[in-house]
Order: C-alpha cells, then structure tokens, then sequence
DNA sequence: CCCGTTCTAGAATATTCGCTC
DNA sequence: TGAGCGAATATTCTAGAACGG
C-alpha cells in the first residue's frame, strides 16, 4: 500500500555501514575501509602502503596484501553489504538503535562536516550549525526537523551535554570510526518492563508509596519474586556464556587447524577453483547447475567435472606430500599466536562436556 | 539554550500542516493536488522511485515550499487558523488527540470525500481511495504515509473495521459533525488490563540498598531503580547471548565449509591429525567413525563414488581416517560433528526461535 | 490502495495462475509486460488511478482474457507446467507452503523486477512498487489484494524486514535460485499455551528450579545482599559477553583473512560469485541447530550425522548445505560480507584490547 | 490440522510537550 | 536558566486470534 519508498536512498546508502559492515577493531585500517566505506570502495582504493598496516604478524600483513591486491570485482563481492538477515535485522532488537547508527553516520559524513562533525578527540561530536543541521540534516534522517526532539533522542541514549554555550554531546561509546560500539548504547527504559509488562501504570499511580507493592498487592508482587526471576535469568545467561564459551574455543581450535592444515599445502596455486563450483553448483537448484556446467562444460561428476580435479588434482597426492613439507609454519604461528593465547576462553569453560551434548 | 530558536521558524513552518494548519477541507481540488499530488514534484519520475526521492522528508519539503510560494491570499487562506474549534486546540493535553481531530477533519473535508468521507449515517467512515488517501493526505497530516500505520492509530482509538472488504471504520463516538464526541475516545493504554502484577513492589525494597551498582545505573537511589536497571542488563545481556550465538553458528559453518572446500584439492589421510585433533572431539570419534562407514560404505555424491574417483577414502582406521574420509567430507566431518552437532547454542537462543522458527 | 470487492469467483477463473502457472521467469518479456503491465489496460492513462478501475479484480479478470486470447503456443508456454521443481510440487503436503513457493516465485520473474525483485545479494527481496503489487500482483497469485495481508503471511513465515522506509523481506532460506531451501521455512505455530510471558525458556530449563536465586545468591537474604550479588553476576556476564564477543571477532577475522589468503593462489576470477554468494548463510544458529538435529538425524559423528553427510551431495538441495555445508558453499565469499558486515559481534566489544592483551 | 485472510493488539522506537532541579 | 527527564502520543514492525476452506 504505501509507499514509503522515499526516503530509502539516502538510508539504504549508509544504513549498510552503520548498520552492519563495520569493521572488527583489529582489522587494519586499510582493510576496514574497504569493508565500510563505500565511497572509498574498493575499485578505487589505492594498494595501501604496507606501512598502514599495523597488524603484528607478518603473515596477517601478506594476508592483507592480498586481499587489496585482489581483483576488483572480488573485493566488491567480499565487502559488499552484508545482507545477512540477523545482519539486516539489525534493525529491530537486534542490533544497535537506528537513531544510533543514524546519528553516527551523520557525524561521520565528510560533506557535512561544516554542520555536524566530531569532536576533537573523536569522542564527541558538534552541531555546528544547528539550523542548518536541524532543516536540512535532519529531515533527511528522521521524520522531523526539530533540534529538540533529536536532543530529546539524544538524551534518551545517554548523550551529555558536554561544553556550555556549545552543541556537543558525548557518549561513552559513540566514538570516531567506531561504529561497532553503538551496540553498547541502550535506549533507557521507560518504567519497569521486566516484571509483568502489564504493571506499569500502577507504580505511577502510586508513586508515594513506599511500602507495599503495588497498589493490589498482587501474588507476585513480592521483590523476592522478581529476584527470583533475575537469578534465574542470569543462571541462565551464565549457562549460555559457558557454551558460546565452549563453541568459540571449539571454533578457534578449528580454524587454527583448518590454517595448519592449509599451511601444509601453501602452494595451491595449481588449484582450479573452477571445482569450487561444482560445490556449489550442485547444492543449487537445476538451472543454476546448469549454468556451472556451461562454464565447466569439460568434466563432470555429480554435476562436476572430474576431468578438473583429476587434471588438477590428480594432485592430491602431491599436496599430502607437500602437507607434511613445509610453509606450515608460518600461517600457523601467525594465528595461532593469537588464538591459541587468548586466556577469556578458558576461563569460561565450566563444563566443555556439556557444550557438545 | 542557544539556536534552538533558530529552528523555531522553521518548525512552524512545518508544524502547522501536521499539527493544526493542514490543508482545509474547503480547499479547492486544484489547490489541494498543487500541494499533495506527486505531479509537483520536481522529479519527473512520474510515480517515483522511493529510492531517487533524496530524503525522507522531501515531500514535505515540497509541500512547505510549494506552499511559502503561493500567492499570498492563498496562503492566508491555507495558513489561516482553522476555523474547526476542535483544531484550535489540537494540542497535546488540552483536548482530543491530536489523531482523533486530525482525522475527524480529513473525513469531514469535503474536497476529499472522493478519497475518504462519512459513511451512510454519519456513524462511520470509509476510506475509499486508499492509495490516494495514503499517498496524498496522510503525509499531509502525519509525519508518514503508510495506511497501515494509520489503520493502527485507528484501532488504538478503538475504531473498528465494519465491513469486510472495504476500509470503513467507527467507533461510538465517532460521528459526523460533533467533534465534540472526540474527547469521550481514550485511546488504548500500553499495559491492558493491570492486573496488577508486581511492579511497583520495588519501593518495598530496601531504600539504602544503595549500591547503584550496575553499570548503566543512573544514580538513582530506590531499589526499585536497580531491579529494573539489572532487568534490562538481563535483557540485553541476552540479546547479546543470541547475537553471539548466531555469529558463532556462522563462523562455525564457515569454517566446515572451508574446510570441505579445501577437501576438494587435497587428500588429508596422510595428514597428523594429531595437529588438528588436539583436544576435541577425539572422544567421541570412535564410534562415530564405524557410523560412518557403514551407513556410507561408498560415497556417492550424484551416483557416483567420490571414493572411488579419488581414490581416498579407502583408509578409516582412525579417527584420522573418519575425518579425512572422502576428499571432501572426511574432514569436514570431523569438524562438522563437533560444531554442527552442539546444541548449546541453538538453546540459548530465547528470541531468536521465536523469530525465525 | 486496492479495492478489495468480492470476484470470488473470478478468482477460481485465474486461480491456476496463482497455483503454479504463474508467468515464468522465463516468459519472454513482452509477453510477460502484456499481463502485467499496466499498457494492457484498457485505460489510456498512464498512471491509472485506482477509482478508475471499474471493478476491484478487473484486472484479473483482463489478465485472463488477454491471457485466453493469446495465440496458442503462448498459452502454451504460460501454462505449461512451471519449470521451476518448487513450482511442480505448489500443493499443500507435499512441499514447502504454496505462499513460499508462490512468492519465491514472484521475486524470481524478471518480468516484475520493476515491481519485485531480489535485493543486491538475492538474500532479501524488494516490494518497489507496493501499490502495483498489490493491485496486479498479488490477485495473480493469491486470493486477495491486500499488501498488509502479503505481510502478515512474510511475518508468519519469519520473514524480517530489513530496512526501514523500504517493504524489504529478509528469509535465511529464501535465496535467488535456491527456491529448495524454502523447504526450511516453518509456518510459526500458534502459540501453544504460554502461560508466562516473557519467561518461558527458564521455567522449562530449569523446572527444579524452584528456589530462587540461583547459585551464588541465598533465596531470601535482604534484598538488598541479593541485589548485590545478581549485580556482581550481571557485571561478570557482562564482561563475559566481551570476551567472547572479542573473542568471536577475532575468529571472524581469522577467517576472512584465510580466504583472502587462499585467494592469493586461487584464480578466482572465474568464479561465478554469484552462485558462491547464493548460498550461505545460516547466519543463525537456531537454524543451523535445527538443520543438524532435524535433517541429519540418522549418522553422527561427534555429534554430527555423518549419513547426511555422505548422502549428501547427491541432494545438494537439501540438508547438505546445512549439514555438510561443505564444498557447496564453502567459499562463497559471501563469507565476508556475512562476518565482516554482522555487526552485534563489534557491539558487544567494549573492549577488544583487553581481550587479547 | 494446516494454510490463508482478515482484523486487532503487542512491543519497541520515535516525536512532542512540559516540568523540574 | 537550560539541560535532562517523565510521560503521552505517534510510527513501525511483528504477532495474536478468529474464521473459513
């Protein structure tokens, strides 16, 4: 019925970005830009000098190398905006508020750096013209154009007021190219949701009284009841953090053996990756095989070619050979320096037999 | 405060359309489209694409602009208080909600009863061009253009639908020519029925109990403050349980899939596993193996064996062997029985079942 | 917007349409624009207004007469029985919902790109133009007219929407080209008894769990102690969620990185991405449980059922690509634009230096 | 019983208004 | 005095519930 189309161009630009592309901290940030900044896309980009990378192994250097030595149109696909739908529903509960990610991207946009841009120090930002900011910024963003009701917003996330005489707010998280810290801000609350969700009104209604919960002295009304339910809330969440836990030492085991492994093999150069497709291809419904055959008309098996693995890969035997030969090292000290040395994991892990039942 | 007068102007520019000012029912049709229909718009897009509409407010800008250039008689007439008494007060507080008199003036414009007008008896209300009416007069009113939305307001004022298959509303006090009625409509409160669960119960607590504790905590002094602080920790806790859960599904699907890639192009009976298998899953490997070569004596993938063809997958002897299997899947089992197989993360998602299963 | 007047029985006339012999993506598009496009009707105007429509499915029913006047190896073509092997199986039982099967297959036809089409990564698709949707559209395929009840189906079907201002549906399982996947989307259920309301999971979790305050607190200490102990649990889970959400990125990286690395000695510039992004994923853990517990359920192996596995690739279309998940996907590249675009993960980071020091 | 259609409600965020410290 | 907040309304997206086929 509606269409509420309008306004989408301008969100759909930026709302990949704040929304959900952003960066891990520790990606350089050569290698970040190119995964949140459409404007600095890939095509453009520029090979970054090696100096921009700050990355301690050498081996995480070449991997950077090569990824921004990668065909253009392989980077626009490997950062494309993520479409993921929890990454695209990071829009309801999920991830962090749109206002958030809204109000960051518009402080980080170049071009309106005359009317809204950071702080000095990139922890807080300034509306330097508020009209303008307030008829032209914020129409586009929101479905208002009052100067108050985005402090209004502002103040609701915790946002504070920090130079008198000065539109410049700060929030703990809300920093300079940090988008993915928007997820520690969090709306406040109302009233007290937890409980019932149907009590509201009451407490307001009472507000003098001290005693007594609420006013109908209802069953559950009791605090230790909703003590109760907090602890077995957070029994809960402890539960679910010793498994996520578990499952992350058990997943980092497995890439740092998926990278020994690779390192036996490093040169793989021989590959086709044209046999990729045949994975792919065959799990695709039948047109879609169809197309992977065109391109691999040659061989097939199950829909892919053999004479492409046999041709190239008759190698196994050479690459279990080269698995036990060398360049492992490398790759594997590299990241599991990392991995393997991270202590939090550990720490965590109660029970680990439990994760896997 | 500083300018946040400067914005004033240009709010009651705008807020005047919304909140008391919009275009009067004896506004002429020629007029009316001059500032509503999408043909004044400056994109020649006849029926524009949401997305080349540049921001989100566009129309109303439009419209403002449009309107701040009309002649001056027509703007007298158009900004000139409406003569409704009830729109004089469409104020917050004051009288009706401002849903109530907005929408009880569009249907009694007479201009617009083509798109929205009385039913029969003047007890109800028929919007009979639902796509003009959202297109063109709610964006006019209201800070959006979405029937749905409208409908929703409706409902929350306790209107109701009357007759299937047309969008005709009522609700008692609804009523052609007395306005007046609007006030007897309340419109629904968020907690329904008060039941009286325990929320306020809190001021019970201890008020010394000071401990402000929790991060996000204001400094609020009541116990009460606390409980419903550490509540929603819980809750964003476990939202943050979830996210993690989800992104550990991924990275734990990524890697199986990498590694099954990475079966393709290599023959991994001959690697030591030992390397790969520290710690895990070597446990449970036993039995599982035998599973496996029994139920998948040969491997077919599109009727033929990869077993064969490969000439890998003769050797099962160990948990290796399980998991170097065929090419690809040898592997890939190991590391797909260990993350694939875990159930804890999928258990803590409380949300998330709910929102996809 | 649509007028929704009864032609039931018009609707029988055309309901083979809505039941598999819908226009084909494959309908060359002129004859796909003379069903569709609004130059088939009779009304000269370009952009017809909807009261001019004299009856609420005249267009069907001109849908149906152009079709039935249509030289007879067109009807032919039309009407043959769909391609598409999602398509063959619309029947209730047998297959995925028909709405699944119905709307996977609207988004695939070209003919209506302009109309609705897949969003950049055929992970989501986009309702443009909502209005001819629901006015041309939907009666071909469904019994109704009503953009608001599309929705309603997409939301009981767990669709998401994911970007606001604009109508776009996210499903994990609802791909371009992979209408098989659909077989992995559930109609919600009705919601059996739920008697508590925000807490279902715990009481079922933990039934013994009578008592209270789970570990560390004592069940009826003053408030206040236990206040201050949940609050010390909270900020101990709090920090926990960090740590794995570090912890997590980190795991991400890593793997972003291996590709890249891989890519280094990959020619991957034949590469269908496109077939390579479809794919992938499960960015949810639920369904990644699901799919292991529900599809394989026969073979483990660590946990994991290995006759999936080695059935597998045979039926690309089914649980492999959850369950095995491997080659097929495995480097889909989509990869990165999952992990790297996920943004809870950075969320929860309030300090990643602190993990990994 | 499942699925589809309709109508209404829940829940979270967004916007406005007014008050207070 | 104005910065911040409570509270009411508004907007959005999703879910509940009734009913028919």
């Amino acid at each position: 019925m509606n269409d509420q189309d309008g306004l989408t161009t301008n969100q759909r630009s930026y709302s990949r970005h704040s929304d959900c592309c952003h960066v891990s901290p520790e990606i350089p940030r050569s290698v970040a830009n190119l995964l949140i900044s459409p404007e600095i896309k890939p095509f453009n980009n520029p090979k970054p000098s090696p100096s921009l990378i700050p990355s301690r192994l050498s081996l995480a250097q070449l991997i950077n190398a090569t990824l921004n030595s990668l065909p253009c149109f392989v980077s626009t696909i490997l950062f494309s905006p993520c479409k993921f739908p929890h990454c695209l529903m990071a829009k309801r509960g999920v991830g962090p508020a749109p206002f958030l990610m809204k109000t960051h991207h518009m402080v980080e946009a170049a071009a309106t750096d005359d009317v809204i841009s950071w702080g000095d120090n990139g922890r807080s930002f300034i509306v330097r013209k508020p009209v303008e900011f307030a008829r032209d910024l914020l129409p586009v963003h929101f479905k208002h154009n009052n100067f108050s009701s985005f402090v209004r917003q502002l103040n609701t996330y915790g946002f504070r007021k920090v130079v008198p005489d000065k539109w410049e707010f700060a929030n703990e998280h809300f920093r300079k190219g940090e988008p993915h810290l928007l997820g520690n801000i969090r709306r406040r609350k109302i009233a007290p949701p937890s409980n019932g969700k149907a009590n509201s009104n009451q407490s307001v209604l009472l507000p003098s009284t001290t005693t007594t919960s609420s006013t109908t002295s209802s069953p559950l009304s009791s605090p230790s009841h909703e003590l109760v339910a907090l602890t077995n809330e957070n029994e809960q969440l402890k539960k679910d953090n010793e498994t996520l836990s578990s499952e992350l030492a058990v997943a980092k085991k497995r890439c740092v053996e998926l990278l020994g492994f690779l390192s036996k093999f490093v040169d793989v150069k021989e590959l086709d990756f044209r046999i990729l497709m045949e994975g792919d291809g065959s799990s695709v419904a039948q047109e879609v095989k169809e197309e992977v055959e065109e391109e691999c008309p040659d061989f097939k098996l199950f829909g892919v070619r053999l004479k492409g693995v046999c041709g190239k890969k008759r190698v196994l035997s050479e690459d279990t050979d080269t698995c036990s030969g060398v360049a492992e090292r490398p790759m594997k000290i590299g990241f599991n320096s990392q991995w393997m040395g991270s202590v939090p994991v550990a720490r965590m892990q109660h029970s680990s037999g439990k994760v896997c039942h």
